[in-house]
RNA sequence: CGGGGCGUAGCGCAGUCUGGUAGCGCACUACACUGGGGGUGUAGUGGUCGUAGGUUCAAAUCCUGCCGUCCCGACCA
C-alpha cells in the first residue's frame, strides 16, 4: 500500500474525551472514529487489524470443526418470548419494532436464533455433535459504554454454539475449546489466563473467562501463586479460616458511638482493628410477587466485602441482590443503618461470612442509633442461623485449592465459554432422536470471543509513550518503508519503489511512506504511532555507503543492513 | 438511575465572571526557504459559538427548557 492512496488519519494530540490508553492510541493512530457514544467507525488502517484477529479466530474454530453462520442482527421477539428473556434481559436489549408494529430486539446474542435453526435442521442423534459460529455484530445497550471499543455498545463478537446429545460429549467439545481458545489468544501475542467464571445472565453450569492482564481492565481475577488456579473475583471460594475459633474471654459491653457509622470511622474512633469488627448488612429476602419481602442479614468481617454473585446465589436472598432502604431498616430493627448489629434481630434470618463466624470478642452496631457493643460472641449473645461463603477474596488469602496464596490483578474479558447445558434447547423444544427412538432434549455449549475487543486488549498490552506497539500476527502491516528526499534523489526512489514491488509481490504487506516531500520526522513519527513492527529508511548518505537503516518497533536501536542482503534479509523476518 | 464536568473551525483550547467587530495553536491549501526525527516564513480556506425560547438597543457571554458527550457512583451499615 502507498501511502499516498492511503487514510493515514493519525492525531498530534489526544482527544479530550479519551481516558484510557488503547481508546487514545485508537483515535490518535487512525484506526477508529466515534460516531456516538459507544458506536464507532473503523477506518482503513483499524479494519486491517480486525480482519486479522477474525482471520486467527476463523482458522481456530475452522480447524475444530467450527461450521461458519451468519444470522440476523435484527431478531423476532417471538424467539424470546420463548427462552423467557424478552422478560429478563432488561434494557440492555434494544427493542424495535417495524411498520406493522411487529416487536424485534437487536442481537445482544444468539442463543436463541441458533436454536430456532438447529431444532428444525438436525433431527438425529447421528448429526451430533456439530458446532456453528458466526463473526457478526452485536449491539448491547450499556448502561455507560466507556474506553472506546473496550465496552461499546456495537461490537464485533464471534459466537459460537455446540449441540450434543449428551453432557460426555458437551464435555469434549468445551475441552476443544478451551484449547483453540488457548491457541487463538497465543497467536495474537497476548498475555492472558483462563479462568472460572461466573455465567450471569447466558446462564448454564461450567464456564471459563479469558482475560488479557491489563491494568485497564474492569475485572478483578484471582491467582494462586503456587499453583495455575485462577478465578474471577466474583466466583473465586473464599475458605473458613482454619482452627478453632478463640475462646469468649472479654464481657459484652455497650459503647456510645456517637455519629461513627462507617468502619473505618468506628476504627478509629475505638482504636480496634477492621478486622475485629463485624459490619451487618439488610438485604430483601426472596419473595413471592405481591407479598412483602422479608429482610435478611448478611454478617461480614468490617475488612471484607460483600460478594453480590455469591450472595444472590443463597436461596434466601433475593436476585437481583437489592439493599433495604433505612425506611424498611427503621420499621424492622428501628435504628439507622450505621448501628446495625447481628445481636437480637428478632425475627431476620443471619447469614454469616465464614471469617465473620470465626471471629471471637468482635465490635459490631447495638442496634441502637449511637450505640455500638464490643466484646460480642457467636453463640453466647447472637445467633447463627447460617454460615455462607459470601465476601470477595483478598489478596494474601489461600487458595481455594490449598496450594498458595492468591494475588489479585485486573483483566480484560475477552472470551467466554459457557456449557450451557439444556436452558436454550428444552426452552425452544430443540430435541432430536436418539438411538433408542426417543425423543432428547439437545445439550448446548456456547463459546464468545470480543473480536473487536482483543484489538484494544492488545493495545492496552503493547504500547509505549510513542504509540502502539502491535504483536506481528496483528499488525496492520508488516514493514513500512521510509525514504528520504525521494523527490530530490532518483537513486532513493528506484530503490524504493523496487523493494516495494518486490515484496509486495511475495506477499508481505508494506506500507510505502511515499509522499513527496514528506517530512522524515513526520512519517517517522506515524509508522511508530502505528505500531508497525519493521520499518526501512532509505536515503542517499546510506545508498552511497551500501547500507541500509533498519528498525525493529519494539527494540531501541537501527541496525545497518548492507544493500545486496536487505532483501533476503527482510524476506527471512517477514514471511511466514 | 443519582452526582459532577464539558459543548466555540477536523483536533486541542482561550474568550463567558464584568453583554458591544469570532480568537489562538495544530491540521488543511498555495508559494518560497529548509531537508537524516512532528522545521521556518508569507498569503489563504474553514465557525448557524450544541439547540429552542426569553431578557436587552445589542447575547458565545445573562435566564429557562431540551439535546449531546465524558467522568464518578450505585456498600455509611
Amino acid at each position: 500500500m502507498r501511502a499516498s492512496k492511503y487514510l493515514i488519519a493519525t492525531l498530534k494530540e489526544t482527544p479530550a474525551d479519551a481516558e484510557v490508553i488503547s481508546h487514545q492510541l485508537m483515535l490518535r493512530a487512525g484506526l477508529i472514529r466515534k460516531l456516538a457514544s459507544g458506536l464507532y467507525t473503523w477506518l482503513p488502517m483499524g479494519l486491517r487489524v480486525l480482519r486479522k484477529v477474525e482471520k486467527i479466530v476463523r482458522e481456530e474454530m475452522d480447524a475444530n470443526d467450527g461450521q461458519e453462520v451468519l444470522m440476523p442482527v435484527v431478531q423476532p421477539s417471538e424467539l424470546w418470548e420463548e427462552s423467557g428473556r424478552w422478560q429478563q434481559y432488561g434494557p440492555e436489549l434494544l427493542r424495535i419494532e417495524d411498520r406493522h408494529q411487529r416487536a424485534f430486539c437487536l442481537g445482544p446474542t444468539h442463543e436463541e436464533v441458533i436454536t430456532d435453526l438447529i431444532r428444525n435442521e438436525i433431527k438425529s442423534y447421528k448429526q451430533l455433535p456439530a458446532t456453528f459460529y458466526q463473526i457478526q455484530t452485536k449491539f448491547r445497550d450499556e448502561i455507560r459504554p466507556r474506553f472506546g471499543i473496550m465496552r461499546a455498545r456495537e461490537f464485533t463478537m464471534k459466537d459460537a454454539y455446540s449441540f450434543h446429545l449428551n453432557q460426555e460429549s458437551l464435555q469434549q467439545t468445551y475441552e476443544t475449546m478451551f484449547d483453540a481458545y488457548s491457541r487463538i489468544f497465543s497467536r495474537i501475542g497476548l498475555d492472558f489466563r483462563p479462568v472460572i467464571a461466573d455465567t450471569g445472565s447466558i446462564g448454564g453450569s461450567a464456564s471459563h473467562e479469558f482475560h488479557v492482564l491489563a491494568n485497564a481492565g474492569e475485572d478483578d481475577i484471582a491467582f494462586s501463586d503456587g499453583s495455575d488456579f485462577a478465578a474471577n473475583v466474583e466466583m473465586a471460594e473464599a475458605l473458613a479460616p482454619t482452627g478453632e475459633r478463640p475462646t469468649a474471654s472479654e464481657e459484652q459491653q455497650q459503647i456510645a458511638t456517637p455519629n461513627q457509622h462507617s468502619i473505618e470511622e468506628l476504627c478509629a474512633f475505638l482504636s480496634v482493628d477492621a478486622t475485629q469488627t463485624v459490619k451487618t448488612l439488610i438485604v430483601l429476602g426472596c419473595h413471592d410477587e405481591g407479598t412483602p419481602a422479608p429482610l435478611v442479614a448478611l454478617v461480614l468481617r468490617g475488612d471484607h466485602q460483600l460478594n453480590e454473585i455469591k450472595a444472590e446465589k443463597l436461596s434466601e436472598v433475593a436476585e437481583p441482590l437489592q439493599l433495604a432502604s433505612d425506611e424498611q431498616i427503621k420499621n424492622a430493627i428501628n435504628c439507622k443503618p450505621g448501628s446495625i448489629g447481628p445481636c437480637a434481630l428478632n425475627n431476620i434470618p443471619v447469614i454469616v461470612d465464614r471469617s465473620a463466624a470465626h471471629l471471637a470478642n468482635f465490635v459490631c452496631g447495638a442496634n441502637k442509633d449511637g450505640y455500638h457493643l464490643s466484646g460480642v460472641n457467636w453463640q453466647r449473645d447472637c445467633q447463627i442461623d447460617q454460615i455462607a461463603d459470601i465476601r470477595n477474596v483478598l489478596a494474601g488469602d489461600p487458595s481455594p485449592d490449598g496450594k498458595g496464596t492468591l494475588v489479585i490483578k485486573r483483566g480484560i474479558e475477552v472470551g467466554h465459554i459457557f456449557q450451557l447445558g439444556t436452558k436454550y434447547s428444552e426452552a425452544l423444544k430443540a430435541t432430536v432422536l436418539d438411538e433408542d427412538q426417543k425423543n432428547t432434549v439437545m445439550t448446548m455449549g456456547c463459546y464468545g470471543i470480543g473480536v473487536s475487543r482483543v484489538v484494544a486488549a492488545a493495545i492496552e498490552q503493547n504500547h509505549d509513550d510513542k504509540g502502539i506497539i502491535w504483536p506481528e500476527a496483528i499488525a496492520p502491516f508488516q514493514l513500512a518503508i521510509v525514504p528520504i528526499n525521494m523527490h530530490k534523489s532518483e537513486a532513493v526512489r528506484e530503490q524504493c519503489e523496487t523493494l516495494y514491488k518486490s515484496l509486495s509481490d511475495k506477499g508481505i504487506e508494506v506500507l510505502f511512506m511515499d509522499e513527496e516531500k514528506a517530512r522524515l520526522g513526520v512519517m517517522l513519527a506515524n509508522v511508530e504511532l502505528t505500531g508497525i513492527p519493521h520499518r526501512v529508511v532509505i536515503g542517499d548518505r546510506g545508498l552511497k555507503e551500501g547500507k541500509i537503516e533498519y528498525k525493529e518497533r519494539k527494540q531501541q536501536e537501527n541496525e545497518e543492513i548492507p544493500l545486496n542482503k536487505l532483501e533476503t534479509f527482510l524476506e527471512n523476518k517477514l514471511l511466514c
